[in-house]
DNA sequence: GGGTTTC
DNA sequence: GAAACCCAACGCCGG
DNA sequence: CCGGCG
């Protein structure tokens, strides 16, 4: 790892023994577990974790409840048999008051007394002389619940059980702590030993020529570096990996600590762990200058994640935060040290204190350096996909304002674009003003926008490009907009948002194998688009699938850390759901996870709408269109804004099975979905006709069924069929998002209008039931923005579990009965079929003005 | 079903 | 500490 | 203008 000391780095220079991988930790049975150290070390500890106090547990009607007595933990080290350590809060807000420890169980972190049956061991956090450590533990087991009279439950707990097996090391790199920066791994002796180095710091200041002087860390000017392209190396120069965060001076004066951004603005709140941290360093005052991050699951600084980390306000989060995502500040210089103002010292004189002033491990680092070969150390740090290197002259003294001592060496990159766009040209300018990109996107499954790049042409590639782009125009956008948190999809590919509020013309064009480009750029910025780039040239050989985003610039792949893990925590799996036939909340689940495949072209990209049942079809229950917050990160969601009311909604958006299988968790039985798909809200895939039959008899529904299908084929257009599961047909009629939700909308209308007046006796388009008098219902109302369908293979709360199912039109006779297609029998059928018969709706492509006139013409 | 607010 | 609460929306109809 | 409907 190459941040605080540059151990690694030295060794690799002097092929020296590679470095011990990080991150591999191993774990045996009975609580032993080995914490690593920072820089490639690792030390073992056997320890041994107890309660003191006993653990209540669960109390009405639910959620955890913590026995006050719970305050310590006992830990056994080989040299220490007993040291206790205080919990530090760290749970979410809610039924367990302040002060408890969490837990890691089944991928996420829980409150430890979370009666998860059978949960037999974790991950453990918890606090020991002011340094955050975790390990795998094995502690106690669920034996069972029991319930009290007055309904309260009670979690019984056994004694560890020696054979208890420990938890398998999950692989979630996106709730994986960062390996450093919340590790000790120190002995309480090595702890110890930092603290004694301070004597040695204090008679060196002072003998020293630093003047006895108070410096004001609220209004110190701060040093400042210039930039430049080049590396380079010079007599008396260090030079220092730079660090992708905020300049943070963090300060203490007696018990206060204060922590302020390079403007001024007071952070002490933000940052706990740092305000902590530095407040138990033994030292009376001091200030200190260095760049706050917060470090990923491979322990590179996530500009991204201290940028959410930023944003937190209420102090609950941020406490939570300062654990998940806990921030850590490289600090880079020493300010002042009791009383002395170090300003006037060289810049390695103050950094050779420094560096005996903070311990080795914790939130606050050292930020080490070399003193030589400035070029070579710059290839590394961008090999290692770090923002780029500082260079400093080491006689410097701290003249807190822009200085050319420091100059700061940004990375460059390159990369592999997919062409998606373009605007035109403004002033002398030809062919066009600037490309539009975007990157392949696995996960995805499609392009996602990266941003414009309007510089590095000559005029034969404008001109060229500009011709071949025009060749290929549409409509929408064939990307996505680039990330969950940044703004809607549409406003982020909308003009104002792409100009920074300027309106320009923008061209949109169907991407191709041959419309790749390499672009260099500086970096990524948090909304995943380029900043700087510069375009270097056509590729004709890379196929858009292989234009992926690469973080780390060059040759780092191998290293990169796993993509989140999708694992889904089933909860109440025999919950009762479908009481008369018994199935279960598990049985729900295994469906959907079973049948994900067929019904996954119907989910993926569209906007969801749950109706959940978390009691089951007799339970009370809600529909719901905002994700909860509680969703995992990598359950996708889309913002939308209701275009009438201006108010936004977060969906879901099922891509996968995983996602399925979550929302179905929630006791989500059925799934709505809108008919247009997230690159083209306005135009929907299909126009739904709803025959709804209320006291009508089903005869009749399979009547009109047929005729609107014999009228469809009259106009040639297909038609498709699905049942509702409750008790009517959905017609779906292809649209090929050829057609705005309007004019949808009309289609369906006339249809209906024309049906009823076919067989007056038996259709009707009256929306009060009183007054249908006994006829179908045909529904076409649903086809609008933000209208819904029940999505095909969707489960109806309903007895016997029916499932929308798509049908065959030689399927719709007489004798078709809804409940024959059920949660059981859906799977077997989809076996069977091997097709699903209703995949054409989104696959046709009709000639709907064709269509149209044929049925004016009918009319 | 899970999180938040009120009692 | 436990119970209550929240979880959508919009046009259209007749009264 | 309101409540019910889907």
């Amino acid at each position: 790892m190459p941040h605080g000391n540059l151990d690694a780095y030295r060794r690799k220079r002097s092929s020296e023994a590679t470095p011990e991988p990080m991150g591999s930790r191993t774990t045996a049975a009975g609580g032993r577990f080995v914490v690593q150290k920072h820089a490639a070390r690792r030390v073992h500890f056997d320890l041994r974790l107890e309660l003191e106090g006993t653990l209540k547990s669960w109390a009405v009607p639910r959620g955890p409840s913590l026995d006050p007595d719970v305050k310590r933990l006992a830990v056994a080290t080989e040299d220490h048999p007993l040291e206790y350590a205080d919990f530090e809060g760290s749970i979410p807000a809610g039924n367990y008051g302040a002060g408890a420890m969490i837990v890691w169980d089944s991928g996420r972190w829980v409150p430890l007394e979370d009666p998860v049956a059978g949960m037999e061991s974790g991950k453990l956090l918890f606090e020991l002389h002011g340094y955050k450590l975790r390990g795998v533990w094995t502690l106690f087991r669920t034996a069972g619940r029991r319930r009290s009279s007055d309904g309260s439950q009670w979690l019984l707990m056994k004694k560890p059980d020696a054979a208890a097996r420990p938890s398998e090391e999950s692989g979630d790199a996106e709730d994986e702590l960062p390996p450093e920066s919340v590790l000790s791994g120190l002995t309480v002796e090595e702890l110890r030993d930092g603290c004694d180095r301070i004597e040695e710091v204090r008679a060196g200041i002072e003998a020293s020529d630093a003047p006895r002087r108070r410096v004001d860390p609220r209004s110190l000017p701060l040093m400042l570096a210039t930039a430049s392209d080049r590396p380079f190396s010079r007599a008396g120069w260090i030079y220092e990996l730079k660090y992708d965060g905020y300049r943070l001076v963090a300060a203490k004066e007696g018990g206060s600590v204060f922590l302020r951004y390079r403007r001024g603005g007071d952070v002490t709140a933000l940052y706990p762990e740092l305000a902590r941290a530095l407040r138990r360093l033994p030292v009376e005052s001091i200030v200190l200058d260095g760049e706050v991050t917060v470090l990923d699951g491979g322990g590179r600084p996530s500009f991204a994640r201290l940028q959410t980390r930023a944003l937190l306000n209420r102090p609950v989060d941020i406490e939570q935060a300062s654990v998940r995502r806990p921030a850590t500040l490289f600090a880079f210089d020493l300010v002042s040290f009791e009383g002395h103002d170090l300003r006037p010292l060289p810049l390695l004189e103050r950094k050779g204190w420094l560096a005996r002033v903070l311990p080795p491990a914790g939130p606050l680092r050292y930020s080490d350096h070399i003193e030589e070969r400035g070029e070579e150390f710059f290839e590394q740090a961008v090999a290692m996909g770090l923002e780029g290197t500082m260079a400093k002259d080491g006689a410097s003294r701290y003249t807190g304002r822009r200085s050319s001592s420091w100059v700061k060496l940004r990375a460059e990159r390159t990369g592999d674009f997919a062409i998606v766009g373009m605007s035109s040209p403004k002033g002398s300018r030809v062919g066009l003003g600037s490309l539009h990109l975007a990157v392949w996107d696995a996960a995805v499954g499609g392009l996602v926008y990266a941003g414009r790049v309007g510089t590095g042409f000559d005029d034969a590639t404008l001109a060229e490009l500009a011709e071949r782009l025009s060749a290929r125009r549409r409509k929408e956008p064939p990307c996505w907009a680039p990330s969950a948190e940044g703004p809607a999809v549409e406003a982020a590919l909308s003009d104002a948002h792409l100009l920074g509020g300027r309106v320009a013309d923008q061209t949109w064009v169907e991407p191709d194998d041959e419309l790749v480009c390499e672009v260099r750029f500086k970096e990524w910025t948090p909304h995943g688009l380029l900043r700087h780039p510069v375009f270097l040239r056509l590729r004709d050989d890379k196929p858009i699938e292989d234009c992926v985003r690469r973080d780390e610039p060059r040759g780092r792949e191998a290293t990169l850390p796993a993509p989140p893990e999708r694992r889904v925590e089933i909860t109440n799996k025999s919950k009762v759901f479908w009481p008369d036939e018994g199935y279960t909340k598990g049985d729900l689940i295994d469906f959907y996870a079973a049948i994900s495949e067929a019904m996954q072209p119907y989910l993926t990209d569209r906007p969801l709408v749950m109706t959940r049942y978390p009691d089951g079809i007799e339970g009370k229950s809600f529909f719901q269109k905002n994700a909860p917050d509680f969703a995992p990160d990598w359950l996708h969601k889309v913002r939308l804004t209701s275009p009438r009311t201006g108010k936004d909604i977060e969906y879901f958006v099922c891509q996968n099975r995983e996602s399925l299988v979550y929302v179905a968790n929630l006791a989500a039985i059925v799934l709505h979905v809108w008919s247009s798909r997230l690159h083209q809200l306005g135009q929907p895939d299909w126009c739904i006709l709803d025959l709804d039959p209320k006291d009508a008899p089903f005869e009749d529904v399979i009547e009109i069924a047929l005729a609107i299908r014999r009228l469809c084929h009259k106009i040639k257009l297909s038609s498709f069929v699905k049942t509702s599961g409750s008790s009517g047909l959905h017609v779906l009629l292809p649209l090929g998002g050829a057609c705005t939700w309007e004019q949808s909308r009309s289609l369906g209308q006339l249809i209906a209008q024309i049906i009823c007046r076919q067989l007056p006796e038996i259709a009707t388009v009256t929306r009060n039931p009183e007054r249908r008098g006994g006829k179908v219902y045909i529904d076409f109302v649903q086809n609008g923005r933000g209208r819904l369908l029940v999505a095909p293979f969707s489960v109806r709360p309903l007895p016997a579990a029916p499932v929308s199912t798509p049908l065959r039109w030689s399927e719709v006779k007489p004798g078709l009965d809804l409940r024959d297609h059920n949660i059981r029998t859906v799977p077997e059928r989809l076996k069977k079929l091997k097709t699903d018969p209703l995949r054409g709706v989104l696959t046709e492509q009709p000639d709907l003005l064709a269509a149209l006139r044929r049925l004016s013409e009918l009319v």
